[in-house]
RNA sequence: GCGCCCGUGGUGAAAUGGAUAUCAUGACAGUCUUCGGAACUGUUGGUCCAGGUUCGAAUCCUGGCGGGCGCACCA
């Protein structure tokens, strides 16, 4: 049984004891350490519905009021005494682990854990190591994220980086949530913008054209968008290389398209393997399109309408935030709607996941609203166990990316910049590599430390620092306690915890990592680990500051210090792999 | 018009309805004959407005004000 869990049981056996109402409470650390290790605010949750000697019970949107016994009165009409009550209880029950119980502020009870109980700690720090912090939430489940879906013929850009950044921060949360995590991307290969693009390759090079750079594809976008809006004349013959493509017709464009496909993968998989992801398969746009096409002429008329030529999703009417959306066009072609109805069919039919996580751009939201809205009525896990996961849009020195419009900065063109200034800020002649890793730290960090879904406004000059909070300080501080690691090691100390040393405030924010785990897992909320971590290092550095932690002249109090100092680092390295950031030695 | 999202120190962010709103940056003042200064210590300054619910509101509800976005065959 976890401390927590004792807690929790202590405080529930009190309240049954003391003959109060039945109220979920919570049991969290305090904000500030000094409150102690835990706080729960039981006693204000039973005060709240108990008013002056009355319950007051809320059941539906009555509210009805029965006498409280008399001889219980004073307990509960008084937060103070109440929670005295419930202290000696608690206090009684003799829970080996608590050092004291404190009555504080409106009426919380802060708990302080012993010495002995963080010497444990420390060794279960090591014992645990890269375990260390894990949750059973998602034990024995199966859960498939979906993330970094790119478009074939767009580079990888900015815009991608976010959702990578987000999407392989929570394939990590969950894998510490003891599921069993499969990772997915759902690739565009074939559209009428592919078309355009290919237009534009068969016109300039002709059938031979062989991909050497992700660059003419990208190019060959944006010129195909544009030669499409400026010239109607090419319409037709775009929409022959459309068809051509969807129905896989040998002909040229279909042997320049497959050339590319190919090559896009390659490059996507080089690019998302630098950002630290791993694809375990992949569902295309053309073959999800074929399953929804069919799948939703299944299910018309008794879910989709036919309406001017197209097949389309009216939404009920109580249901005013969604809107009627073409599933298949008039031409008879799948649009978004209907590809995004296959792709569950298809990652429901293969996988059969029992949370399936798909992370995009929130300008999605409403589409997706009305997509499940209507997936749900043709098969309700789609529904149920499909959890969207928007985040917001990153600008670039204040334009919004459209890589449509061309000029947008390319995830690797980004992280070569930030490498330069990394090389040129280290004091150790970094490696190439290792400047890398940094700049991908450094890029990371700021997507994740906001809530997703946040717009964030990316300007390497002042988003992105090396110093203070960021990506950088955390790596920082895992590369000095390797350091300290590494002279201890030259002195003979090897670290060993000693019991009669009052326990510090690092110990006591490495008790927290597993809270805010959890959290960061059912919130799926990255941002929690990263607060978490500035804290922990926080609370590192001062340690650092305030003491000397391997001193020749002191090997036992160094031996102490180096126990602490290494398990920091344990919860430093297990915490920004969550976050898919590397944990260095040196920098 | 209908709907969705957002509004926190000068700037960028955090905060399952909990205590004195947390952190960074900026500015100012310090620490160090460095265990890696990408560090540490201190000062400064903030919840858009008005009501409501609650023992308790940045958070929930109503109405304003301000910003972003979506509303049929693009993705």
């Amino acid at each position: 049984m976890t401390i927590q869990e004792k807690l929790h049981s202590a405080i529930s056996e009190a309240l049954k004891n003391l003959g109060a109402p039945d109220v979920s409470f919570s049991l969290e650390h305090p904000k500030n350490l000094s409150h102690g290790d835990f706080m729960t605010n039981a006693v204000l949750k039973v005060f709240g519905p108990v008013t002056h000697g009355q319950i007051k019970t809320h059941f539906e949107k009555n509210v009805t009021w029965t006498v409280w016994p008399a001889n219980l009165r004073e307990r509960f009409n008084n937060p103070k005494v109440l929670a005295e009550d419930i202290k000696k209880f608690i206090e009684e029950a003799n829970i080996s682990e608590i050092e004291k119980i404190e009555i504080a502020g409106p009426g919380f009870l802060n708990f302080k854990l012993k010495d002995s109980f963080f010497a444990e700690l420390n060794k279960s720090i090591f014992v645990q190591g890269e375990e260390f912090g894990k949750s059973h939430v998602h034990a024995g489940k199966k859960i498939l994220a979906e993330h970094s879906s790119p478009n074939l013929f767009k580079p990888f850009h900015i815009g991608h980086m976010m959702n990578n950044a987000i999407g392989e921060s929570l394939v990590q949360i969950m894998k510490f949530s003891g599921a069993d995590v499969s990772t997915m991307s759902f690739p565009s290969d074939i559209s009428l913008g592919v078309a355009k693009a290919v237009f534009v390759l068969l016109e300039k090079f002709g059938a031979d054209f062989i991909p050497t750079e992700i660059s003419v594809l990208g190019d060959a976008y944006v010129e195909g968008t544009k030669r499409y809006d400026d010239d109607e004349s090419v319409h037709e013959r775009v929409k022959e290389i459309a068809d051509n493509l969807y129905s896989e017709i040998a002909s040229p464009e279909l042997s320049i398209f497959e050339k590319c496909k190919t090559f896009n993968i390659v490059y996507f998989e080089s690019v998302t393997e630098k950002l630290g992801s791993h694809f375990d398969s992949y569902i295309y746009e053309s073959e999800a399109g074929v399953d929804g096409k069919k799948i939703v002429e299944e299910n018309t008329p008794n879910v989709f309408t036919k309406s001017e030529g197209a097949t389309v999703y009216i939404p009920d009417e109580s249901q005013k935030n969604l809107n009627t959306l073409v599933f298949i066009n008039s031409q008879g072609n799948p649009t978004y709607e209907a590809k995004d109805i296959g792709l569950l069919d298809l990652k429901f039919s293969r996988i059969n996941p029992d949370l399936s996580l798909f992370v995009t751009d929130h300008h999605q939201i409403p589409h997706f609203d009305v997509v499940l809205d209507a997936a749900g009525k043709i098969n309700k896990t789609w529904k149920e166990k499909s959890v969207h996961i928007p985040h917001g849009r990153m600008s670039f020195k204040g334009q919004k990316m459209s890589s449509r419009l061309g000029g947008v900065p390319l995830a690797t063109e980004i992280i070569e910049t930030v490498a330069d200034e990394a090389m040129e800020k280290s004091e150790k002649n970094s490696d190439r590599a290792t400047a890398e890793m940094i700049a991908i730290a450094a890029i990371k960090f700021s997507i994740l430390r906001t809530k997703p879904g946040q717009n964030i406004n990316f300007d390497p000059e002042t988003s992105l620092s090396f110093e203070g909070d960021s990506g950088p300080y955390l790596q920082y501080t895992h590369a000095r306690i390797s350091s300290l690691i590494e002279k201890a090691a030259t002195l003979g100390i090897s670290p060993s915890y000693k019991s009669s040393e009052p326990a510090t405030d690092l110990e006591r924010v490495t008790l927290q990592f597993s809270t805010v785990v959890e959290n960061a897992i059912t919130e799926y909320a990255p941002q929690h680990i990263v607060t978490y971590l500035l804290e922990l290092a926080r609370t590192f550095n001062s340690f650092y500051g305030a003491n000397k932690i391997i001193d020749e002249a002191d090997t036992e109090t160094s031996a102490h210090r180096l126990a602490i100092a290494s398990a920091t680092q344990v919860v430093l390295k297990n915490g920004l792999k969550l976050l898919g950031i590397k944990a260095p030695e040196k920098m």
